[in-house]
DNA sequence: AGGCTGGCTTCCGTCCACCGGAAGCAGAGG
DNA sequence: CCTCTGCTTCCGGTGGACGGAAGCCAGCCT
């Protein structure tokens, strides 16, 4: 009669699984634990399911809603709730729904790969942002998605589907393909051998073209990325680097594809975003970022 | 996006103190309560004291820092911060030490109070900026302090000891005058009521005055706030107002104070940030941020 | 070498904090 | 009135959390 697929009741808020992340010491509990009908096992896996119920479209939530979309039973998610609300993790409104809290974001905010990386390039990302008036992103890799760290974006640039905090497949934007082009081989593989979702006609599928892709922008040290994710814009993109050399960040520029209305060059806008690349990567201490480069051809 | 979200009383570590106590059939009365030696109480609480272990000045520690941060036992900490790294809330560099993970970030930009408002607020924050090249904040209020949700600063501005994220007492600084010159009047009493720290010279530290200021600050729509956390460095602030027409944030533009070298009028600000105010106000749906504004005398 | 220190990790018996069904409460709607 | 939906409180039973102890690994001193 009913598909008893799984205990727990459809997950409506729910998201998939998180990539594997790569490089894990033993921390996996490989406990094998049991099959797992409730939420998560131990308390503090429940409050993460708790925290996982918000998301970009589900701001605010009653506790019922938080309950179904962590399979918790009400009073459990009444109880941890309401600890998570009393430290400041979440606010209660006075609609009586729950949100993510300010404190919650002010501990977040010490993350160095999101606030620091972002106050230190901020002013490269402003005379960018000042130089085209469209929209500027700043983004890291975290396992086999980019996460959008800051965004710069003019109420009348072209409207972009990217949000701060928002995540995206590698291989789909610009700068995705510039954190995956200088990932270590093992994610590039991973990604490559993985299934390559399309977004657009122009999304790069098969695994062949983008691997060239990668070359490429390994050899230019740009990625530019036409109609990838929306056929109405294009992305040129470039790689921010570390102090030990390695590329931990990239930053783009979106503007009005050339096919469209209004659309734009993307080579002239190639030397600034290396310019602002080369700027951050020399604030964060890139031994390379101080050698001259080599000229555009 | 609503402003629905009331802040909360402050609560800065506490926690409810144990709602139990029912009567009736006293339980094990023995169990009065163990001195307290560990963090928290609860899981819940132990996870919120390591995570409160990271600050500003440490961003990144090792697990027995932790540990004795949070006054846990270092297999407790362990196994907890296990956890929190597993998830992504820390993540271990190759030095070892645990700092502050992306995936928390993520979460906590979900805050409607912090990115959200960010957002919204962005396009003004930029502009202002352009007028001024000098320093552009946004901050909430929190309990009884302002916590600073942007910042915009030139490398060469004056030197700021804000930060994002950061939070300042609320009768020192422009904004957290605004914030408390708008703020429920059970919060201005008892901030009123407590001893006022002072940070320089000319922080206001007698109720009475800054209570006059307050009224001034509601009357005008400005707060003008000169050397009250640095002598160098001078504040204009302005309300800004939600769709309850309620006062959910403050942005100010900080410049050196006019008796500093090189010091500037503040008079010629006002205008520019009034202005910036107000039209993040209509942005955020404040209903009188459309009526026109009474000329400035 | 050997001993020592300081930090990290694993193990496992004890015990108590967490769990969650059930009942009570408040408001909206019929 | 009753019903329904959602939130809150209560409390007995138990399984997950606790943390001491021991093992491990580097680095450092003698």
């Amino acid at each position: 009669m009913t598909d008893a697929v799984e205990a727990g009741p459809s997950r409506p808020v729910g998201r998939p699984p998180r990539p594997g992340l790569p490089g894990g010491s033993g921390l996996t509990s490989s406990k094998a634990r049991r099959a797992a009908p409730g939420g998560g096992e131990t308390v503090t896996g429940r409050v993460f399911t708790i925290l996982e119920a918000f998301d970009h479209d589900h701001t605010a939530l009653t506790l019922t809603e938080i309950a179904r979309a962590a399979s918790l039973p009400v009073s459990t998610a009444h109880r941890l709730v309401g600890e998570l609300a009393g430290w400041g993790a979440l606010e209660r409104g006075t609609d009586g729904a729950y949100r993510i809290g300010l404190r919650l974001w002010e501990v977040g905010s010490l993350a160095p790969r999101s606030v620091g990386l972002r106050e230190r390039a901020m002013p490269y990302l402003e005379d960018l942002y000042e130089a085209t008036r469209q929209n500027v992103q700043l983004a890291v890799r975290d396992g086999h998605e980019g996460v959008y760290v800051e965004r710069l974006a003019h109420p009348e640039a072209v409207r972009l589907l990217s949000r701060i905090g928002g995540r995206w497949p590698l291989h789909g934007t610009g700068v995705g393909q510039v954190l995956l082009a200088f990932a270590p081989p093992a994610v590039q593989e991973a990604v490559l051998a993985a299934p390559l979702t399309s977004f657009t006609a122009r999304t790069v599928t098969d695994p062949t073209v983008l691997r060239r892709t990668l070359a490429g922008i390994r050899r230019d040290g740009v990625a530019v990325c036409d109609g990838m994710i929306d056929l109405a814009s294009l992305s040129v993109a470039a790689p921010v680097r570390g102090e030990s050399d390695g590329v931990v960040a990239a930053i783009s520029v979106v503007v009005p594809s050339p096919s469209s209305p209004g659309g734009i060059e993307p080579r002239t806008l190639v030397p600034a975003v290396r310019a602002a690349a080369r700027g951050i990567s020399r604030a964060l201490g890139a031994p390379t970022a101080h050698r001259t480069q080599r000229p555009v051809r």
